[in-house]
DNA sequence: AATGAATGAGGGTTCATTCAT
DNA sequence: TATGAATGAACCCTCATTCAT
């Protein structure tokens, strides 16, 4: 029915996206403890009580923020495994795409790389469900590459996905907290580079 | 022996260091904005005005956890690197210790790798100093490896020195946030392995 | 009628009044700084939050007490000396007036008399404004009188106002603090035949 | 024993008189209800608990201010009562003495016009008693006039002692309040040939 | 007498949430 | 659906007072 999944994030009334997008903006601007859903519905143009008609509650708005985009990141990232052969290129594009996301909206960035680990509570509640989904993903790619030969069969896969992750998670945080204005993108391949090959001099 | 109990050992009051600990047990546990000053205070065993004698507000109290802690690992920091001569070994010392040190204490960890990411307000202030700091501290490791010819010099060192840390980094917040428990210190290796040789094959 | 409450009557909400007139009471009982906002909250039928979309905060509630009966006195003020001729017969207006209002509510006579001069904080703001005009007005009969001479033309203007309003003053002070109960306007006599004639023997 | 009873305030301790003065300006600057027990400490040179050994609480160090002032004026009143023949001149220099005491001392002033009159509370502890007697004090001079047949006898002895006491009190809350500096003590001229012969031309 | 660290009750204010319209 | 006035629970912080030294 719905004409084309990869743009109905707006299967979701029109209000719908009105509230997440000012959330977003809201969030970031002063932080997810500090932020009032009356100013959240103003962003939005709607009435307090109708961000009620749409989310539970103001935590389930930023829930909703890390539901929609994390679920366009591991369909994206699933794309990615299915459409390229080679392990080497597919991590290149994960990261590729990961740093792209961030960087072409940095309040929603500040929202994941900051605000969403405002709390055990949140976070406990996002590991165990999308972040790990993520994170497999990447470990199956190394995996992959394991069994293909390209990367050292040696290395403990899980710790790989993990520092895989950290080290872009670790870049996207830099980009949103420095004063400095920078292209978050054409970092990927520095951090390729060194993920592939170390920093041991030949 | 000490006459002024403000002097001694660490030189602060020993309530100062009650209400401390026990913030970072009672932000760990409920997270900062949901934790109550009236909880730090009771379970710090004092009233809840004794906090405000040694913290200026609520703010504060989070903000020390962070300076006194840096304020040690940024001194075991250098220490590190005056005390071995090796870059390779003085990064492989300041990642045990950075995995240590968190390992060691997991309400610590929990405060690091959550509560203090809760805010941009926040995250800016420490990312100015501290973190910096410590970044900085990664990165001169790096620049006199290039210099000593162990590490590529084709790398990036601000690149190479945020993916250090934001390896470590992950390290710790998944292992704050699994619900498994393993020990983190011994990931250290696995994550210097990756860090020095790249996942690819020879 | 009124389609709009808030342009009825008052031009203000009912629950505007509701708490104004509910303040003068508690204020009057409890006197300003040991009154709870939440006792006029309760007092007015609303709960405390609804105290703070009609008033920014505590003081507001009182600065508002005085600018709207102030209002209203300056108001019936201005209509005296325009409906009256008499210089003479305007200040007995004005005393007959100043002391009907406050011994028609005791409440508010006890906030105006004792709470609001409760800090010079707030005495400056009011000497400012307010009160000056209302001294203005006194002066302004005085030397209209001193010009149609019936008023000793030797008198500083300046301090028979003061002295006019003094009198006043203290009447209801004194009305307001007594034990006995007594009828306040009836001594308006007393004042203006002392004021005109002077404790002078013929 | 006390070698001269009128300079000794000073039956009562060293402390107990710096703690008062300390008050008067504390409470000057900052309002009785704003001021901290803590400020009138540290303005006296002393600990906050000394304040304690002297005081029962923060309220009877108001009510000191007033009573010892109160006892030193009403003294003052009595002696010019016997030293003095004509109530006239009874009449001036009591009007002198009030407003010369209060021109000498802007803080206590201050105190008297403005905190003083801080809550109901106080105001008819006072007036019950040292205002009271002063109000007599005043009375018996205007009585006594009357009798000489220097005062109408057709006048309130009663009102006309609040309008005395009223009209100097007026001039020294709008003294306190005036941004205006000027003298005080001056005005008593204005102020006595006013209450004496009254505002009607002859 | 003097200290001042410690206490803990108390209250102004905020804001997520509800519900009558 | 949409509104936004009303609610009232929740909490940080202040500061008068105490008491061990």
């Amino acid at each position: 029915m719905a004409r084309d999944p990869k743009l109905s994030a707006s299967r979701k009334p029109e209000k719908y996206d009105a509230i997440l997008r000012a959330a977003i903006r809201v969030f970031a601007r002063n932080g997810f403890f500090n932020a009032k859903v009356a100013d959240v519905a103003k962003e939005a143009g709607v009435a307090d009580g109708t961000v009620y008609l749409y989310f539970k509650n103001k935590d389930h708005i930023l829930v909703s923020i890390f539901e929609e985009t994390m679920h366009e990141s591991i369909s994206e990232g699933r794309e990615v495994i299915h459409s390229i052969d080679d392990p080497r290129e597919k991590l290149k594009r994960i990261a590729a795409l990961h740093l792209e996301r961030m960087g072409a909206d940095r309040d929603l960035a500040v929202v994941f790389q900051v605000e969403l680990r405002s709390s055990t509570k949140f976070m406990e509640q996002f590991s165990e469900t999308r972040v790990s989904e993520y994170l497999d993903l990447i470990r199956s790619v190394i995996l992959e590459g394991q069994r293909a030969g390209c990367f050292r069969p040696s290395l403990d896969a899980n710790v790989a996905s993990k520092v895989f992750f950290g080290a872009l998670d670790e870049m996207v945080t830099n980009w949103v907290l420095s004063r400095k204005s920078y292209d978050l993108r054409s970092t990927a391949d520095s951090v390729i580079d060194l993920y592939f090959n170390g920093v041991t001099a030949a």
